[in-house]
DNA sequence: TTGACATGCAAGCCCATGCTTGCGTATCAT
DNA sequence: ATGATACGCAAGCATGGGCTTGCATGTCAA
């Protein structure tokens, strides 16, 4: 739902950088590669909320696979940040002056 | 410095938005039309503390002006987003399947 | 069936966050 | 100088977020 409180927290950015890493990880495999490469050692209780959060933005496919769960990041939610505020069309940055004109 | 915790707020976003709407306006102008145009009825000393955390993002801009700061928004931190998990190149999904390899 | 494994659920705690209220400071017009 | 305007600062409060601990559920191998 919310995307952006979705990316406010380091370790779920940290968790879609894994997923990007390779995709289809398990809750359990999450958290050692975590821990591993990015330094985050919260237990696995403490990731799973995170998981929630990014499921419910649309940022996190997930499909059971016998006793686990698998992960895999979902870009397309992101696309609405460019939408909202283009970027690609804002790498000049208009003058104080410029923009300082009553509408 | 926190970009993303910064586009975490609401309020925040808004007030983005309002300066994409008209780039110069005070703290005044900004609380009028946050109330106006954006449902935000926040006191001004609510408004300030998120300016500040804009402005330690990068996304504003500011310049004093007699007795009135006037604020611009910068877009140029937003890229740091596309930059970290490309949006231009994921509009494809791969399927499960595909990524589930070891790497 | 039994034990091990992977995840889900819930209570409790601590701290960060955002808000309001009240007061202080700088600038401008008269 | 005086009052009005625009902003800054700080205390206090309520809420929400993230973590740990402990227990429950479901799945697999032997």
């Amino acid at each position: 739902m919310d995307l952006y409180r979705a990316l406010a927290d380091r370790t779920r950015r940290a968790i879609l950088d894994a997923l990007v890493d390779r995709g289809g990880q398990s809750h359990f495999e999450l958290c050692s590669r975590l821990a591993m490469k990015h330094g985050i050692n919260s237990s696995r209780q403490a990731i799973s909320p995170h998981l929630d959060i990014l499921e419910a933005a649309g940022l996190l496919r997930t499909r059971r696979e016998g006793r686990s769960k698998l992960h895999w990041f979902v870009r397309t939610p992101l696309k609405a940040i460019g939408a909202r505020w283009p970027i690609a069309t804002g790498d000049r940055i208009a003058t104080p002056k410029e923009e300082n004109i009553r509408k």
